[in-house]
DNA sequence: TCCAAGACTTGCCCCTAACTGA
DNA sequence: TCAGTTAGGGGCAAGTCTTGGA
């Protein structure tokens, strides 16, 4: 049965009926999306419609409770010395405009039902009233708009929006009262994600402008004045839309520039903050990862039985009693119960014995005391503190709740015992015979020398200790420098050139024997029901590569063992068998509150974990996401109140008050994580409530340039233009402290999320980071998307995508082999060029009756008519536009990594309402799943498993 | 109330299978 | 058919946020 005759949404938890509703007045839905009413309806709600219906003038802007700023007028929105095309990069990428006209963009229509931009993405809400075609069924979408969300901050002039185009643009996020809002006040950018607050028509246009910046802490220093986007943190890049005309307009007005380029743009080009900035590597440069050639899993170890209990080792959980009982190394005749859980259902038997999945989350009668306790203390907390008290479901994943009945899976896998190669490494000179531990780490070192790694001082002083210690106070090895690991380097690449050239059958041979090996434990059966495990190998031993400086890089992984491994299983069921003869589990538990399968602890932080889940397809993780999405959903209605909350805190004496108003305004328009304290031994990235006086800049006279490293060592770049107020609430956080002092010295998130729960149960910081990008997602599909060729509409969603990707900062490494392509399709279209000026030239002579000589290959041309030669000109020409396509769509997202908004960011909904309106088939969206005989895959997990949890209902 | 433990979610890179075009 | 490209899965690091104990 086709997905969309499920129902996608019970709501139990939502008061209200799904509201992802849309109409598209061009194409109505086809008659299946309207079904019964239990059918989801991705129809834009009347409400909605009408308060587009109220909206006026092109510009969305009418609406807005506070006129945007005053940016720069005309048509040329780009900021003046924003950009600075410094970088091969951007120059190429200036050539390199794109075709806006490819992707459809809205007409401006009155029409446009609602023109709220509190429930559009941030970086649309600047946007005119690029009008979206109404769906018939006037439903609201995903996160549908009403009126009274509508945004009062952040709104940015859409005129000038519009005009923006220029790849350095600042942004401007006004936050109005809400009380400013009038009826016709175009101001819908407050209830729109930052994205969209611009125009997306400009947007559209404006592609080519947007350049990633990869910049990792391990890289080296790039140039301040180095001005190519690519080396610019993707939020610098947002909505820069300018269309290429725009690009050659001077516009020197930041205001009209989307957010993404408000960021790095104007400052951008002072290299001060750029040079200033830790690390800041090019683009280019690909993370510490980069260039790793040895295998991860290559590194083995002797199967000695090294048991390195460690005792250091803490317990998982201690309070888990309650749920479930827990065991210490459970006898093995508990074994004997078990039968193979790969046997044990089959997918279709489980489903047709098992209990719904959905029941899973339903808190137990027979919860222990912590269930007790715990709702207990979450009910009296909610009471106290929130108004919002009725809401008191345990979300998942929070520990509070039953999230199984039975569970039934076979333990973990061990990466095989290593196996010593013999190869010498050489000692000043000499070869040194080393026994199998410490040759394995030598290895392990030595196949990571052509890696940035192995070049950091940080990452061999780790290595160095950590293998001396194996190697004792007496071995002969005592200096690094005199170390030569060549011999196994090459030794490893032998290796790897014979994998290489194994033919296909010895390939599939071993990748069959490997399945056969890690079947069963593939597989755990939840409540019944046969259920992918996700990491089911235990990590083998490395050095460990973090991110960014991270202090402890280099170090020893030890091998895990199972004395290191806590197991959780159902009680009653089988424990699994350990897998290797001797040893035994450290402990094994009944916890069904949680829902890892086994968990050690982390070798590099000991107070940290590593647990293994089921598979992101998994009803779990599924009914998780659904959770996750509904909250960000329920912020649509909430936002507005936040909005006008955070703004009249902006001038609050009580100087906690002001922050947490300051860091909201931040997190909500820029779409900034939270920001957690880390610990010495972690690399040095902050967030939002750890932002430290050199992170932000404040240049006169309202704008803030952000500069940091984020989660991952990523570079967050970017200027933008905030209200006054905010402004000045920065400048006065930063005066008297130095660099290196919090901004926010009265803030941290466990006090920003406790505020935040008052203003909506369950809010969090993240929250608001799937709600703009889901937001910005549902804006552009609604507002770009016309009728025209399924590759338009695909083109649409791609870069609805990009757009999200950009807000959120998510960046890739340039790919080794980019500007290969990019060489060879320019060679391309010069070659095909060459051949129309030829072709040309051949029909001047045919139509001038002359003879055509001689082709290349010195033999005599065919004659052709001219009919059949300007066909052939005009195939050739169609070539070259496609391949001009694929030059900029390349060069455009060769930073911009689209899979993680897509995975952990868009609502699964929004995409197939929009596909169902459309006529797009899902699985160009999303990667189709047989094993999971579903229309969506992997490749989605919330929205497969949304879908999953909701049809087994 | 504070803080660390604990339990997840998010995020980037590598590898490889599948796809594409010559 | 084959080489080059793309996209998804796997791996694991690095975040967020809740819970529970002192």
């Amino acid at each position: 049965m086709s997905v969309f005759n499920h129902t996608l949404y019970d709501n139990d938890d939502d008061d209200t009926p799904l509201s992802f509703k849309r109409s598209s007045t061009s194409r109505p839905p086809p008659s299946k999306q309207e079904g019964s009413s239990a059918n989801i309806t991705y129809v834009r709600n009347p409400k909605a419609v009408a308060s587009n219906q109220q909206r006026n003038g092109i510009n969305g802007a009418s609406r807005s409770p506070l006129p945007l700023k005053p940016q720069s007028t005309g048509s040329n929105p780009r900021p003046s010395g924003s950009v600075q095309p410094n970088s091969s990069v951007e120059r190429s990428q200036k050539s390199n405009t794109v075709d806006k006209s490819k992707l459809r963009r809205p007409h401006v229509e009155g029409d446009k039902s609602d023109d709220s931009d509190d429930d559009k993405p941030l970086a649309f809400r600047k946007k005119p009233d690029t009008k979206l075609k109404k769906v018939d069924t006037g439903g609201e979408n995903a996160y549908g708009s009403e009126d009274d969300h509508k945004p009062h901050g952040m709104n940015i002039n859409s005129a000038k929006v519009a005009s923006n185009n220029s790849t350095n643009k600042t942004v401007l996020l006004k936050t109005a009262p809400l009380k400013t809002l009038q009826p016709d006040d175009d101001s819908d950018d407050d209830h729109k994600p930052l994205v969209q607050r611009f125009n997306p028509a400009k947007r559209a246009s404006n592609n080519s402008t947007n350049k990633p910046v990869l910049l990792k802490a391990a890289h080296k220093i790039v140039q301040s004045n180095d001005d190519s986007e690519d080396e610019k943190p993707l939020a610098s890049r947002l909505p820069t839309n300018a269309a290429p005309k725009s690009r050659a307009s001077t516009s020197d007005s930041e205001d009209e520039k989307p957010l993404s380029a408000r960021f790095s743009r104007g400052t951008a080009g002072t290299s001060a903050s750029i040079s200033n900035s830790k690390d800041k590597l090019p683009s280019n440069n690909k993370g510490p990862n980069n260039n790793l050639s040895a295998p991860r899993n290559s590194v083995k170890r002797p199967s000695d039985n090294n048991n390195q209990t460690s005792s250091a080792l803490k317990k998982a959980k201690s309070s888990d009693a309650s749920a479930s009982g827990s065991v210490k190394r459970e006898s093995k005749d508990d074994d004997n119960n078990s039968v193979p859980v790969e046997r044990k259902l089959t997918p279709g038997e489980s489903s047709k014995s098992k209990p719904p999945v959905k029941n899973i989350v339903k808190k137990s009668p027979l919860s222990v005391k912590k269930d007790n306790k715990t709702f207990k203390t979450k009910t009296k907390k909610t009471m106290k503190s929130s108004q919002f008290s009725k809401s008191l479901r345990v979300p998942p994943g929070s520990g509070g709740g039953k999230k199984w009945s039975t569970l039934e899976h076979n333990g973990v896998i061990f990466p095989p015992p290593y196996n010593p190669h013999g190869v010498k490494m050489l000692y000043n000179g000499q070869p040194v015979e080393l026994t199998p531990e410490e040759e394995e780490v030598a290895t392990m070192f030595a196949v990571m020398k052509d890696t940035e790694y192995a070049a950091k001082k940080t990452f061999v002083d780790n290595f160095f200790g950590d293998w001396k210690k194996i190697l004792g106070k007496n071995h002969i090895i005592k200096k690094f420098e005199l170390c030569d690991f060549t011999p196994i380097y090459e030794w490893h690449l032998r290796e790897k050139e014979k994998k290489k050239q194994m033919t296909s059958e010895e390939k599939k041979a071993l990748k069959e024997e490997k399945l056969k090996q890690e079947e069963k434990y593939m597989w755990a059966v939840v409540d019944g029901v046969r259920e992918k495990v996700g990491n089911f190998r235990v990590e083998p031993p490395g050095l460990f590569r973090g991110r960014g400086e991270h202090p402890k890089m280099g170090k020893l992984k030890k091998r895990i063992r199972p004395s290191d491994i806590t197991i959780n299983i159902g009680k009653g069921t089988a424990v699994p068998e350990c897998p290797i003869e001797g040893e035994s589990w450290k402990e094994v538990k009944h916890d069904n509150t949680v829902t890892w399968l086994a968990f050690w602890n982390d070798p590099i932080s000991q107070k940290d974990f590593k647990y293994v889940f089921l598979a992101a397809s998994s009803s779990l993780k599924g009914q998780s996401d659904k959770e996750k999405y509904e909250k960000s959903r329920k912020l649509k209605d909430h936002i507005h109140n936040i909005r006008v909350n955070y703004t009249k805190d902006f001038k609050s004496n009580d100087v906690s008050k002001k922050q947490i108003a300051v860091a909201t305004y931040l997190i909500d328009k820029l779409a900034l994580r939270a920001g957690n304290e880390k610990d010495d031994d972690e690399a040095d990235t902050v967030g939002c409530c750890t932002l430290k006086v050199d992170n932000v800049t404040c240049v006169p006279p309202n704008k803030l340039q952000f500069d940091f490293l984020g989660k991952d060592s990523i570079r967050y770049f970017n200027t933008v233009e905030v209200e006054l107020p905010v402004y000045n609430a920065i400048e006065e956080f930063r005066t008297g402290k130095k660099d290196g002092d919090p901004v926010f010295d009265k803030l941290d998130t466990t006090k920003l999320n406790h505020h935040l729960k008052d203003l909506m149960p369950g809010l969090t910081a993240k929250v608001f980071r799937t709600y703009n990008a889901s937001i910005t997602l549902d804006a552009i599909l609604h507002e770009e998307t016309e009728d025209g060729t399924l590759l338009e509409k695909i083109a649409v969603y791609q870069r609805a995508n990009k757009e999200v990707a950009i807000i959120c900062n998510h960046q890739r490494a340039v790919s080794k082999s980019h500007d290969t392509q990019m060489t060879k399709l320019n060679e391309k279209i010069d070659e095909l060029k060459a051949q129309i000026d030829e072709l040309n030239k051949d029909l001047g002579k045919v139509k001038r009756g002359k003879p055509l000589g001689n082709g290349a290959d010195g033999k005599p041309k065919r004659t052709l008519a001219p009919e059949a030669i300007e066909k052939k000109i005009s195939q050739i020409e169609t070539k070259i536009e496609k391949m001009e396509m694929d030059k900029k769509t390349k060069e455009d997202l060769k930073t911009v990594a689209l899979g993680t908004s897509k995975i952990n960011y868009l609502d699964p909904r929004i995409t197939v309402a929009w596909c169902k309106t459309h006529e797009v088939p899902i699985e160009k969206v999303f990667q189709q799943d047989d094993s999971c005989e579903v229309w969506m895959g992997n490749g989605c997990r919330a929205g497969f498993q949304i879908l999953r949890v909701l049809a087994s209902g």
